[in-house]
DNA sequence: CAACTGACCGAATTTGAATTTTGGTCATTA
DNA sequence: TAATGACCAAAATTCAAATTCGGTCAGTTG
């Protein structure tokens, strides 16, 4: 090792911090001592705080996009797809400590910048559902339908589940959520006509 | 008028500022002079501010109640049902009112009370759901399915189209909410086989 | 005398000035 | 010349004084 990536350094420490922190308790002197730099070198890579802070966010979505590109077959029916992305994001360790703790730091103190962020990330995931709507709708897969709308709905349905479910109740299997979701998803609450 | 109701007057002008100001920015000494009446009268009918809280949130999911059995058509569709009593609760402006402003307050200042209130009616409103979907089930209206959840799902997925929406988007229509509250809960998104 | 009142009390909250922390800079260093 | 950390202004945090507010009760009124 004749020369160290300080960049990357830095990159791993902010996004350690970060994740185990939240935003506002994360300073630039902890990143800095984690990275094992001088605080100026943080400056020479990012401008502020809020780029590096964007930076890590851009890389998690980056790193959730190559997840779900990695699992989605287009082969297979839609719904299998979704459900396998959302299952492997949600497994996926350090993208979500970073999310959960933002989610946190929202309710809690309610900052700004955490608040921005979960934004991003929303946007991300609704883009990337979109498209594979917009892919199955032209496959003819699922009905016509506007694609912002459905995948909004989507995402919260699934967040209700995931999350919002377990502040009253015990959480639901796996199985559960996948059950209810393909039920109103595919073949909604009406019986059987036959 | 030979008398008045004094315990009326309180409960309508603490209503009113519960509805207004929230649980927090309302104050005794405001609601006793909404009321006309002197502050000590408001302890002789109530122990203390939580439980004229309290009265307020019953009284408001009694007439939530009230509203939803006047709108159900035990003959008509549960889906018809569902939405017509959705659709008058949102009308009706008074709960509304305090609903969203609870809600506020406990984004921004997160009230514990506000917050146990919300969770009161939501609570209420649940239940309510719940038995209607039990009586659909029975009916054979709809699949059976675990009524705790998909009274919650729908919950849900009405505030997230209804309120959730409208924090980054134009807000939809009532017609748009309905369609697509009937799309997934109905008949889902997979294409006819036909 | 019974219902009602509002001045009063202590607890809780708010305010703001002093103090500390932190994001960001830049002269110095290796 | 890339890297550093002492340094600075601005932002955040303390903390005590001042204010507000829920709740009481002696006194008033009808």
């Amino acid at each position: 090792m004749p020369e160290i990536d300080r960049r990357k350094q830095v990159l791993e420490a902010a996004a350690k911090s970060f994740a185990l922190f939240g935003y506002k308790a994360t300073t630039m002197d902890q990143v800095a001592k984690i990275a094992n730099v001088g605080k100026g070198t943080i400056y020479t890579f990012f401008t502020n705080k809020e780029e590096l802070f964007d930076e890590i966010l851009h890389e998690a979505i980056l790193e959730m996009k190559k997840i779900a590109d990695r699992d989605i077959r287009h082969e297979q029916p839609f719904f299998t797809n979704l459900y396998q992305v959302l299952d492997s994001l949600l497994e996926f360790r350090e993208q979500h400590e970073l999310f959960v703790k933002l989610s946190q730091e929202v309710r809690e103190v309610g900052t700004r910048q955490a608040q921005d962020g979960l934004c991003k990330i929303e946007k991300a995931i609704l883009g990337y559902v979109e498209r594979e709507i917009q892919h199955a709708i032209e496959q003819k897969e699922i009905k016509p339908c506007d694609t912002k709308v459905v995948s909004f709905m989507m995402l919260k349905m699934y967040i209700a589940l995931t999350s919002d479910w377990n502040r009253q109740h015990e959480p639901l299997s796996k199985e559960q959520i996948k059950e209810y979701v393909l039920l109103l998803l595919t073949t909604g609450l009406l019986p059987k006509p036959e």
